[in-house]
DNA sequence: CTGAAAGCGCTAACAT
DNA sequence: ATGTTAGCGCTTTCAG
């Protein structure tokens, strides 16, 4: 014990801790300094802990099967923000399954972690175990019917019609839209945008080809062996549900040697950490801004207000134009 | 308190934690039992933690830029099995820096972390923070020099073996192989594995094409389209560094016209997630099982023993055949 | 069979 | 200006 070393038991607290309105001597400041460094003593925060009612962790929940691309990304973001805060966070996986949920927040609270962080990878309507209740609590990704707990979104809206109107922009007037999972919040979202860029371009969305896919590579693929099969004249530009749909998307139109963009503009969505950025060619894609939602979220409760602020934040999807994108090409029609 | 409900202070404990050697009236333990149902009390455990010096909580150091495919599959591995002994995760990223590390493995041991897993991405040698010493320690996917913590590794001599008997097996005689970053450990033993598959064969490793990329997917993607300029004769099968690069020599062989896996089989390594599986035609793989191995890794500690166990473990690497790869076709010098 | 008491490592209020 | 005391919520001898 650092107590021993000097000659004092809580005046080592003092010390440490700076507390305001203590004075202490400079010879017992340094004497206690000193041995400190000598046992290189640090303070055992579970104890403090036990005193403050506060373990400078913060619980973060990942309501998936898996931890994801999603989850890397936010917890990167709330990590970082919580570092700088003092705080470590506490990770647990529920596996989707809502009673997982409620017993690993549960060993959460037992833990004593000081808020909690409720994060999903596909935007949607989650049920949140009702003890998370008892600390300030962040939904990232996701939201409950009623709103009880502040939600920080993603704005898909926004991000579909900026990602359409990027397109429209270059010159682009026949595009195609192959869309995610149809029942997923995200997708719905990003087809709004789309319809409302179209509109607010005097276009008519009805005249604009949408088929269904599911997020996944090969739906992206499948999708445009569709168009490239049905259609006659091919849109000028294709965009996807996400990156990994583009991606499908991609490997179906060099397959039938049409190129891109020459040809055929392709526009993803998610930015996608080692994928959008290094498939040839590169993707211009709408970026989910995961880390920073994460930030967002660990801000929110590390200023730590009672902050059972509630209400839906939504985040701004910035378009990233790379290379999958250009100008169409002039058409003998036009 | 519970302690008010009933009539009891230290009799609580005995009930819940069912102490050995220790016998309870059933009146009594009902009462008790009655009294925590009504307040749902929960032990904290930070207290038990102050009074047990063990906080059920194991420190993951994330020794890299980011957050990525791999520390997801790992964690989700770690979490998984400490889970069912009890504990939860109590998660950092350094950033890759030495001194982050340092200081975040103290903010770890302040919270009286009983055990830490360090891991890294990309397979190497690490600086461990000496700190680390004073719990039980494994590394994943790193080493010391000195091997003075015990290691968990991918086998990647044997997987980058197997992948090519694999490749072997379905009759090829030609096979290049597009490296990722040469200096990388996992390059140079997948490398070798290649080697001694060949020479197992009883083929030359200097008749075949071996070329450095960087394990991002656009070297792959220019590496094949050396392939396809200089040389005669293609092979008939290529061998990448990763996934990512595999997708990369997808894409350059389809802007070829050449066919994958008629004309030209592809292997890829890693078994990415939400990658190899889907693009088209699916990639044959090595899985890179970190999930395993986070799994491995939280064993070892929830065991819990002493831990010093020391030496490097290597997890096996199963080849993954998906649609990518096929038997060669007959050549007309066949 | 159960309660009283001490103590894990720390800090806040209260004496000195 | 410093040290004492009590107590955070729990477990664990040790007496009853």
């Amino acid at each position: 014990m650092a107590r021993l070393a000097g000659v004092s038991p809580a005046t080592v607290s003092f010390v440490l801790n700076r507390t305001p309105g203590q004075t202490i001597s400079d010879e017992t400041r340094q004497r206690v300094l000193r041995a400190v460094a000598e046992l290189d003593y640090r303070p055992n925060r579970a104890a403090q802990g036990l005193r403050h009612g506060r373990s400078a962790t913060i619980g973060f929940v990942s309501h998936d099967s898996d931890f994801g691309v999603f989850a890397a990304a936010a917890i990167k973001g709330a990590h970082e923000v919580s570092i700088r805060h003092g705080n470590l966070l506490l990770l647990v996986n529920t596996g989707g399954s809502t009673r997982q949920a409620a017993q690993l927040v549960g060993e959460l609270l037992d833990r004593q972690a000081d808020a909690l962080i409720f994060a999903v990878a596909g935007t949607k309507s989650v049920v949140v175990p009702e003890e998370a209740a008892r600390v300030p609590t962040v939904l990232l990704n996701c939201f409950v019917p009623d709103d009880a707990f502040p939600s920080i979104l993603p704005d898909e809206v926004r991000g579909g019609r900026e990602a359409t109107q990027a397109l429209l922009g270059l010159g682009h007037r026949d595009i195609a839209y192959l869309t995610g999972t149809t029942s997923a919040w995200a997708t719905k979202a990003r087809l709004r945008g789309f319809r409302e860029a179209l509109r607010g371009a005097g276009l008519d969305p009805r005249n604009h080809t949408v088929l269904s896919g599911n997020y996944h590579a090969d739906s992206g693929h499948e999708l445009t062996r569709k168009l490239l099969r049905h259609r006659g004249p091919l849109p000028t530009a294709i965009m996807c549900g996400n990156d990994r749909m583009a991606v499908g998307a991609l490997l179906a139109l060099l397959e039938a040697g049409v190129r891109v963009p020459e040809d055929v503009s392709v526009m993803g969505y998610d930015d996608q950490f080692e994928l959008a950025g290094e498939v040839r060619p590169t993707l211009s894609t709408v970026r989910l801004p995961y880390d920073a939602m994460g930030r967002l979220a660990a801000e929110e409760l590390d200023a730590g207000g009672p902050a059972v602020q509630t209400g839906r934040t939504l985040v701004h999807c910035p378009v990233v134009l790379r290379d999958s994108t250009a100008a169409p090409a002039p058409r003998a029609g036009a």
